[in-house]
DNA sequence: GTCTGTGAACAACTTCACAGCC
DNA sequence: GGCTGTGAAGTTGTTCACAGAC
């Protein structure tokens, strides 16, 4: 489709690699948690290992926000704290609402993870009219009917779905159409949203299919090559290896626009 | 560390890349849609879009796992279901334990999508005393003393955590030390785990964080570069180039395991 | 001497484009 | 004509290794 040459045609400012962008609340994670033991400066060497990454890759990565370290001592941890945060835009408010108050729902609204960051649970919704009005995490359910309403009362650009997956793409289409225009998908199933409109999705049982591929690999490893079997006898990175892959999802693109 | 060059030693019978195997699930999902309404064959076109991706990675994706489709037909449905839950290894029965029943715990206990893949929910592990017996999802809850037990009996080797932060390491310790060798963590830490162990983790927090980045960025071109504003009038796939990013993580290695 | 910042080399992943089979 | 399977080209991401600042 169109001319299929030259990608990403306008839109990029400065172009943070999406890589280096899906590692930042890592480093913005492991920062506040110095930043709680009021540690001053921290080497990439130990800002990496506290991540998870190493340390390589996290200079590169702060390399495309800027020079905010300083060479022979280290990153000052609070200056990084709000530069990060502020290159995800976690230094504004970003009211979010969530859709299915089932299990999965009443977590994601009791989870504190979201508060701290700069997120606002807006509104919690459901389709259930038993629902109504009953409290969870302090927030009262309110109706699907008034899904429209609510969005644009508060000003919400960010939707989380956490309806079973047969109504998912309906509610996705209700809330693009109100304005909101990131939907994070906790429904099995594939969304289709217009252009504009970013979608990501957490698939818990896609978590699991993953680990149990590497299981088996392993299982099938202990018998057949020789090689040392698997009570921790293996000298080298063999799970580092095998455990650095990619992430959920390959890419929810804007699927299916027509 | 190591000599540092020639990576991925041993480890790699047929090698199929962790990207297609991050797909996999995508596509088996898909696949068992069409399967369930009887539909005999399919083409790369349609179950990539069914899927969510292009269909000339679809089509390399199932190179690495064989010759499964024919040429000017497609692909077998059926016949794809069993090759790629093979490749998974979903047919086997993988029995896991969820550790920490709290809101998160109790919706990973009574989300279908794990049974419905030869996932087993062997045990469900909490630390308060006052849970114990208690059943969620028609499965009692165990007392935190027993893990150990509880997984040699089982012969449970993916343990899934959803715990608080605090206590996940621990659990992981425990779990590890039992036997376990696949880990999927909902805590919000870096797990430390011995060669040899798996992690993957999900964090609801670092998803909306992404999204915030890029809700952020297409506010700051709305006012700046006015080159169409949002009001869905972008020609071309804008969306779908922002948006084609590469998950929640970057990776899990086996960190710091000294 | 320590530690950052970064070009250059390397590796992984994606997309193109078309040969080969139906 | 239709569609898969796959080398080759292109793109993105990671690691190396060292110059340069402290």
């Amino acid at each position: 489709m169109a001319t299929g040459r030259t990608h990403r045609p306008a839109t990029r400012s400065r172009g943070i690699p999406e890589a280096t962008v899906a590692r930042l609340p890592l480093y913005l994670r492991a920062l506040t948690a110095l930043s709680e033991r009021s540690v001053p400066t921290v080497s990439s060497e130990e800002l990496a290992a506290a991540a998870g990454v190493n340390s390589a890759k996290l200079r590169k990565d702060f390399s495309y926000l800027g020079s905010y370290g300083t060479r022979g001592v280290g990153y000052d941890v609070e200056y990084l704290v709000y530069q990060i945060s502020r290159e995800l835009g976690l230094t504004q408010d970003w009211p979010v609402v969530i859709v299915g108050i089932g299990n999965l729902g009443a977590a994601l609204a009791n989870y504190g993870g979201f508060a701290s960051r700069g997120f606002r649970v807006a509104a919690l919704i459901d389709a259930d009219p038993a629902m109504a009005g009953k409290p969870v995490a302090g927030i009262p359910v309110q109706h699907t009917d008034d899904l429209e309403k609510i969005i644009k009362d508060n000003g919400v650009s960010i939707g989380v779905i956490a309806t079973p997956a047969g109504a998912a793409q309906q509610v996705c289409d209700r809330l693009v159409a109100a304005g909101v225009t990131s939907i994070l998908n906790f429904a099995p199933t594939v969304l289709s949203v217009p252009d504009g409109v970013d979608v990501r999705k957490v698939d818990l049982s896609i978590e699991l299919q993953i680990l149990a591929f590497h299981e088996q690999r392993k299982a099938g490893e202990e018998t057949a090559a020789g090689d040392g079997g698997l009570p921790a006898a293996a000298p080298r990175g063999v799970a580092a290896d095998t455990s650095a892959d990619q992430g959920p999802d390959g890419d929810v693109p804007a699927v299916m626009p027509a």
